[in-house]
DNA sequence: AATTATTTTTAGATTTGTCTAAAATAAGAA
DNA sequence: TTCTTATTTTAGACAAATCTAAAAATAATT
């Protein structure tokens, strides 16, 4: 059993592996809000129980067991996430402070019941894909809005950006999950994007292109 | 804001307080699991932060904002309850664990939410009030069944033990909340409690009828 | 390759909540 | 009242997670 801290680096490091592989002491530092001092003395300790791999200096990876343990972490994160929207009628920008508690519940049962309660959805709120009980992710086809050529046309998935203001900006435009699109004109000044969303012309900036996900159909 | 071990030991005298007024520093010890010595040094941070009225060797009491601060994590605990019973089918007797760590989530929307997502519940799945924002319980008229004279009715409203074996003891019986009972005998030579269930007979030890609560009608 | 800048680690201190062992106080019995 | 017992508190130590400041290693630059 991992504490309540354990977990977050656990977690962090999951997330950051994403990007850079390994992942270094100071990005953790700055995702965490601490010092890289601190950093350097919790990972030692999760070296010591085997849950990431560690070389002085080199940065940390997640061992099998780190990796397991950190997607379980995720996976009840974005149960929650889909809890506090479809029940609770949380907003998606409300959702993840609250989420990032409820994350550390331990309890099995709880998180089964709670997955079957929600009818086992496969994306959160912000269309982020919800592992299975053995860790498993459900294959996902994203492309982000940015990359899309005119005429292209497709229905908003996801999101890679899940800061309050600019989820809740998505929706004062108007475009939040499950909606379609069609890409009316690439900007070439400045990568801004001319769409159409529900019989409505939108320009979005290149910014707010970059973070929409969407799956062509 | 209070730590997770301050919410513990607040909610601990406030049930404490219901049986004795001061609660003395060991009756504090053996519930939460911990030294004499431990107690007292909390007791000190606590009475710092004006929860607690502490005078040396003679106790302690909840100031107003610590019983405030309490009935709140009870409030919060019996909701959480509520919710995995009704909604994630968990037997009466799987939910204390996990409750006791959902309590410590700290979101006024979450709780608001909750309690209205489960329909203002007044009542725990063991019959326990649930106190509204404001720190208000509803009025409770109950009896204690092993009270009830012969030729009594009532309904099963609740029970005032909860341990895991007496409430799956109570469960195989058939005596769960809203059940009505007829006292047919109470046995002179050991306080046992004949009684009519649904048109069966049943004999509890005095024990059992001890713990179990009900409203006369 | 030498120097500078950045990143990471160590060493030692701090805070929270806990502990043991010993001292102080209160309560009960003779 | 005095002795004995039980309860509570103090003093000092410890583990977890953090911090600052300084040292060490790595990376970047000239």
């Amino acid at each position: 059993m991992q504490s309540y801290t354990e977990e977050n680096y656990l977690k962090i490091i999951y997330h950051l592996s994403e990007i850079s592989h390994p992942v270094q002491t100071n990005a953790i530092a700055e995702r965490i809000q601490t010092k890289a001092a601190s950093v350097t003395d919790m990972i030692k300790k999760l070296s010591e129980k085997e849950l990431v791999n560690y070389v002085k200096y080199q940065g940390v990876t997640l061992t099998e067991k780190g990796k397991l343990t950190a997607i379980n972490i995720v996976r009840k994160h974005r149960l929650w996430e889909v809890f506090l929207v479809d029940k609770l009628n949380f907003k998606w920008d409300q959702v993840h402070e609250v989420a990032e508690e409820l994350e550390h519940i331990q309890s099995n049962l709880l998180i089964e019941r709670l997955d079957e309660f929600l009818d086992f959805p496969k994306v959160d709120p912000h269309g982020d894909p919800i592992p299975d009980k053995h860790g498993n992710f459900a294959e996902m086809t994203f492309v982000k809005l940015s990359k899309l050529k005119d005429g292209d046309q497709g229905t908003i998935t996801g999101v890679s950006e899940h800061s309050s203001a600019f989820l809740k900006h998505l929706e004062k435009l108007g475009l939040t999950l499950g909606k379609r699109v069609e890409i009316i004109d690439v900007v070439e000044f400045d990568g801004s994007v001319e769409l159409l969303l529900e019989h409505e012309k939108l320009n979005i900036s290149r910014e707010v292109a970059k973070h929409i996900l969407i799956t062509k159909n």
